[in-house]
DNA sequence: ATTAATGTTCAGAA
DNA sequence: TTTCTGAACATTAA
């Protein structure tokens, strides 16, 4: 479920390795029986990349954007089980995609491996990325919004708060697993209505997002139990280690060591939150 | 053997 | 307009 911290993780451990690399080619792997999501057409991805050369990666939101030379730009969105990958994937039967470059280096290609196969991979002509992501209204990336952008974006809905973090059209970036731990640092409730945040509670969480997910990138990510998130060289992250609600359901809260934390379901989802720190 | 749960995004409905 | 629901998919736990 890469999230803001494990996209950001993946474009750090790709940068180095990726940047002016030539690219030789784009291939479907052998052992995928089933296509990935992909647009437009192999065949017109590879007339489009072919010869080219990557230029920067960033992340947008939740997805990973490769700058290709003479203005292009191949965006990945890892939905549930996507990876980005230098090397040695956890396995061979759910990798989707491979980009082959030019020249002598430690990694030759770079995968993208999809257990789920929900992943996407969108090459956009040159100005067509900006045109998308000003269609889509994508909200401010989690890192950098303020606690004015949380009270604006806050007065203008009905729903619950929780539910408003996960909603990338309010804010870039945080998924179901962080909205918990960052609900639970700033000692909100995650059913509060947004509209009943006060200006000091949207400070609040605006710095509970950053040392959360600042934290979180330091920690390379959440690999969770099923093992499905690992970084660019297929390491774990370790920040699972830090989680303070998220599936721990029936557990002393860490914060308070009196109540134990509960699970609810908001927006089909499984939240997780402390009842005596996170009081509604 | 079924069924539910996992979590992201989008299309389509309310 | 805003919000909600179900589908896409693979895998595991009950």
């Amino acid at each position: 479920m890469p999230e803001l911290p494990e996209v950001e993780t993946m474009v750090r451990g790709l940068r180095p390795h990726v940047l002016g690399r030539t690219i030789l080619s784009v291939s479907l792997c052998p052992h995928d029986c089933k296509p990935i999501t992909l647009q437009p057409s192999l065949a017109r991805q590879r007339r489009q990349l072919l010869g080219k050369q990557f230029l920067e990666v960033s992340r947008l939101g939740k997805r990973v954007v490769f700058h290709v030379s003479e203005g292009s730009h191949l965006v990945i969105e890892p939905r549930m089980t996507g990876l980005m990958l230098l090397s040695d994937p956890p396995d061979l039967s759910h990798l989707r995609l491979k980009w082959e470059f030019a020249g002598e280096s430690e990694f030759s290609s770079l995968w993208f491996w999809d257990r789920r196969g929900l992943g996407t991979v969108t090459l956009y002509a040159p100005g067509q990325l900006a045109e998308k992501y000003h269609q889509q209204s994508l909200g401010p990336d989690a890192l950098e919004m303020t606690a004015e952008d949380w009270v604006v974006r806050c007065r203008k809905t009905e729903r619950e708060i929780k539910v408003v973090m996960m909603d990338q059209k309010m804010v870039a970036g945080i998924g179901n697993l962080y909205a918990s731990e960052i609900l639970h640092q700033a000692k909100l409730n995650p059913t509060s209505p947004a509209k009943s945040l006060s200006q000091k509670s949207c400070e609040k969480l605006t710095e509970s997002m950053r040392v959360v997910l600042l934290n979180a990138i330091e920690c390379e990510g959440s690999t969770l139990g099923d093992g499905t998130y690992r970084n660019a060289l297929n390491q774990n992250g370790s920040y699972q280690n830090q989680h303070r609600v998220y599936m721990k359901e029936g557990l002393i809260c860490p914060s308070c060591h009196q109540d134990s934390i509960l699970r609810i379901v908001q927006a089909q989802r499984s939240t997780f939150f402390c009842p005596t720190c996170q009081p509604t």
